[in-house]
DNA sequence: GCATGATCATGC
DNA sequence: GCATGATCATGC
């Protein structure tokens, strides 16, 4: 179909009145690309990539802006969104999917049902295609096309995020909405941080960047892993059942919350996590392990994430919930007989090979820092004895938009000496450029296996170095959340 | 006591 | 075999 088809006296090949109807005709670009169906397409310039194009060449109508859902009769918007490959071989998303761009002036008079959001993303129609660096995305192939409506349960999350973002417009703090603010759905920076993609708020005369709405990344893989396991999919991702089972398996994860009807009355996810927690702060390794039966090591990495999938009675190794809004879970251990964080925080070593072509906001360490976390508190016993390490207290927290300027500074730093080959002289703690940036946040530091070396730009192979968040500064999150609860005996 | 480089336990 | 998260060991 061309161009031409525009005009609406034409018989469009699909009913517009019919998600399934538009389905099917989406399912015509399986295996496809959209250039193989429509020799003519092509990227419309300074628009939104290939999901306009397949608005117009493949389903014939002129993209636009406007509030409805692109298929306002069927109440259906269509969204393309990129796929990678996985180590083994299945699919995950590349990125979140972005959706309409936030008005914080007309946004602040709505409520959920109303917004934006909800009005235009209710219903999806999702196109996944397989991402390939370097090729036209005219060019790249349809992999998984199918709807999506949010279950009960997540809705319930994503209504206390948009309240979240809201409060954030209403209260004047727009410049101030980060994306780590919220668990599924996000408000995800779209355009430059100066000048024009600056825009007004309604309670404030600060200018605050331009947002859109945005699923997480996680929850994305969510939808594709549940793809996996769906029936009606099965023709599209021609799976064997050996092969649907082992990623079943591998991918498992478990909710914390089975329904709704677990949350008390105007609870947030957030509250109610830490409800769940609250009756065993001040418990040592000891007396939970008792208590659930469970024998917990506390020489494991990840002790902290068995205690809390005990006391949420989770059983899979992930916890969906954190996995849909990629919550990173992190220990910090505060000394037995003062408030003090010895250890500083390390992250996965730095791709010296990738930093160089990277800029700062698809960089791993700003994805990182960008992302929430779930702080896991535990206190050391005085005398020592792992054992009775106590749980002191859990909460999640996400970084102010503030102290992720200061990061980048950091990031950028790194970046130019690894582009310069020059691997000696990374900024620690103490170095003079942190002290005089006021960086007190992150520092650069070894981190690896004995004897372990990774890849350079330059060929040559390197001690691996990581991005860690200073102690005195994980001790200053921490802080305002101990010694609020009671010693428990 | 703390900053920094080094190393460990685990799991895939 | 090595990536990861966490902690150890040394020296100032």
């Amino acid at each position: 179909m061309s161009a031409s088809n525009i005009d609406s006296n034409t018989k469009l090949p699909y009913n517009p009145k019919s998600a399934q109807s538009i389905l099917d005709y989406g399912e015509k670009l399986l295996g496809h690309s959209l250039r193989d169906l429509h020799p003519d397409a092509k990227i419309f310039k300074g628009k939104g990539g290939l999901g306009d194009s397949v608005e117009y060449y493949h389903y014939g109508y002129e993209p636009n802006t406007k509030p409805e859902p692109d298929f306002a009769e069927a109440g259906l918007e269509l969204k393309c969104t990129p796929l990678r490959v996985l180590g083994d071989n299945s699919m995950a998303s590349k990125e979140r999917l972005v959706l309409n761009i936030i008005n914080y002036i007309e946004e602040a008079d709505k409520s959920f049902e109303t917004s934006s959001f909800w009005h235009k993303n209710k219903f999806l129609l999702l196109m996944f295609y397989l991402h390939q660096s370097g090729v036209d995305p005219v060019d790249m192939l349809f992999k998984l096309i199918r709807t999506w409506k949010f279950p009960e349960e997540d809705l319930k999350i994503i209504r206390d995020d948009w309240n979240k973002i809201h409060a954030l417009i209403t209260g004047g703090k727009a410049e101030e909405l980060s994306e780590g603010l919220t668990f599924y759905l996000a408000a995800c920076m779209k355009g430059s941080k100066s000048g024009e993609d600056m825009r007004k708020q309604p309670y404030s005369n600060t200018l605050a960047q331009q947002r859109a709405y945005s699923l997480k990344q996680g929850y994305i893989n969510k939808i594709i892993l549940l793809s996996y396991l769906d029936a009606n999919l099965k023709h599209q991702l021609n799976l064997s059942e050996k092969r649907v089972k082992s990623l079943q398996k591998k991918y498992s994860s478990e909710n914390i919350v089975k329904s709704v009807k677990a949350y008390k009355k105007g609870e947030t996810f957030e509250e109610l996590i830490e409800r769940k927690m609250k009756p065993y702060y001040g418990k040592t390794i000891g007396q939970l392990s008792r208590k659930f039966g469970i024998q917990f090591n506390i020489f494991k990495k990840d002790v902290a994430c068995d205690v809390c999938r005990a006391i949420f009675g989770v059983k899979t190794k992930k916890i969906q919930e954190f996995e849909n809004a990629e919550i990173s879970l992190k220990t910090v251990t505060l000394e037995a007989e003062r408030d003090y964080v010895v250890q500083s925080m390390s992250f996965p070593y730095i791709r010296f090979v990738d930093i160089v072509n990277q800029t700062w906001e698809d960089s791993d360490w700003f994805k990182t820092l960008n992302s929430k976390f779930f702080f896991v508190v535990f206190r050391k016993s005085p005398d020592g004895k792992a054992n009775k390490t106590k749980l002191e207290k859990a909460f999640f927290w996400n970084m102010p938009l503030s102290d992720l300027t200061i990061a980048e500074f950091l990031w950028n730093d790194t970046k130019k000496k690894v582009q310069d080959g020059d691997f000696s002289h990374f900024l620690t703690k103490t170095s003079k450029e942190n002290i005089e940036k006021g960086n007190n946040i992150c520092h650069v530091r070894p981190h690896g296996t004995k004897g372990q070396k990774v890849p350079t730009p330059q060929g040559t192979n390197e001690q691996p170095k990581c991005f860690w968040l200073n102690n005195d500064y994980i001790l200053e999150i921490v802080k305002p959340h101990i010694n609020k609860n009671e010693e428990t005996k």
